[in-house]
DNA sequence: TGCACTTTGTTAATTATTTCACTTGACAGC
DNA sequence: GCTGTCAAGTGAAATAATTAACAAAGTGCA
């Protein structure tokens, strides 16, 4: 007989969850560094500083990955969980603006070992276009909507004062780019297929702030 | 007659309150310099995409900073903010690590408009120590735990290779730090009265990632 | 001074998330 | 093949967070 439950129903799954996601993501590839064949959720729990109730609970919205008595059996686990974060490809990124922050970015080797690779560089000042970052040449942004579609430019990365921010980022909207991490420290309009995220590294150094003079007793770190 | 209730009772506040007073205190910065003399809740919750009833449920927590009618007064209720975050004073900081990430935050401006001047700069690398970064010269890392209480450093940027962090987390810990806001991609050990947080700049792409694969529909960003 | 309007502060209702507790299934040793 | 043990998967319960609703308080104008 058939399921009276209709398939496919797309449950709301938390931001939380997904961030979750990410952390087992990272502890899988170390176990898997370690040759460990499985994991309990408890252990991949214990790795994470979270509850081995959350683990179980987080895998099961998208499918039942384990087996009982045994664990998790760590490279088709870490398999999967690259597939539901869509890591499990190369994203096409561009950068725009290669300052301090942008520049540092660019080099960062953890974001092409998950899978996105900085294909593109913007800047507005003439003594940077034309220069070379890591084998790629800055372009000027007065091309930015133009080389952003003929760049197949999936992602952006904004790391631009926060003065200009918007300007660049409606640009970017008509590019058709769906998805901007933002470095500058402002909140920017973005149409609402359009997902943007938002990357305050002041933030935590304030909650840490807080939490010193407040004596603050928090329930998990992040 | 007293009042029945003891005063002092610490509410456990909620991490995402603490983000959204950063939040607030950045509106508030940039209303300053418009020069609006009050906000009401409605307005300040549409600048961060919040809604009205959680900027003053949140406010709620702390005090009682606006007037009927008229709204908050922009000024008073920026210091108050700052007040309760404790940035209202300026946190002695260290940078440890200066490589891309590390040097790039040296020269972060935010750090220091928010009160967080970074004033040690360590590193291993040979090459690095004694070179100046930004008017500091780059100590030893070997002198780690001494430097750190002998320039009363209160709280310490962890900006090196995952493989090395909690050697290095375990020196600052000894060294009597309370507060650590760490970049590696690892998951730190540290004692109950440590603050640790961590900034994990693939996470958001891995979220943006997921997002567009998986069409999903989050109710708020971030 | 009175009245209509605005907006806070707060309690209650709702919704979301986490944790618990238990059932089920799989393995390993005998 | 049994049997004991371990651990996943999963509704239900407990917590936590957000949103709604409204009384109270202040504003500003006639």
């Amino acid at each position: 007989m058939a399921s009276p439950m209709p398939r496919n129903i797309k449950k709301r799954i938390s931001e939380s969850t997904i961030h979750r996601l990410s952390l087992y993501f990272r502890a899988l590839s170390l176990l898997e560094k370690e040759n460990y064949e499985t994991v309990s959720s408890k252990e991949l729990a214990k790795r994470e500083k979270l509850t081995p109730a959350q683990v179980r609970k987080d895998l099961s919205f998208f499918g039942s990955f384990g087996t009982r008595g045994l664990g998790y059996p760590v490279n088709e686990l870490k398999q999967q969980i690259a597939s539901i974060l869509g890591i499990d490809r190369v994203w096409r990124v561009a950068m725009i603006g290669v300052g301090n922050i942008g520049s540092a970015l660019v080099s960062y080797k953890e974001f092409i070992r998950q899978g996105f690779q900085i294909v593109r560089i913007f800047d507005n000042d003439q003594r940077k276009i034309g220069s070379n970052h890591k084998g790629i040449v800055v372009s000027d942004i007065a091309n930015l909507e133009r080389e952003l579609v003929e760049g197949n430019i999936e992602m952006v990365i904004l790391a631009v004062p926060a003065t200009v921010a918007q300007y660049i980022v409606d640009d970017v909207v008509r590019a058709g780019i769906k998805a901007i991490l933002n470095f500058a420290p402002v909140n920017l309009k973005v149409p609402p297929d359009v997902y943007l995220r938002n990357e305050n590294m002041s933030m935590e150094l304030e909650y840490l702030s807080f939490a010193i003079v407040n004596n603050h007793t928090p329930k998990k770190v992040k």
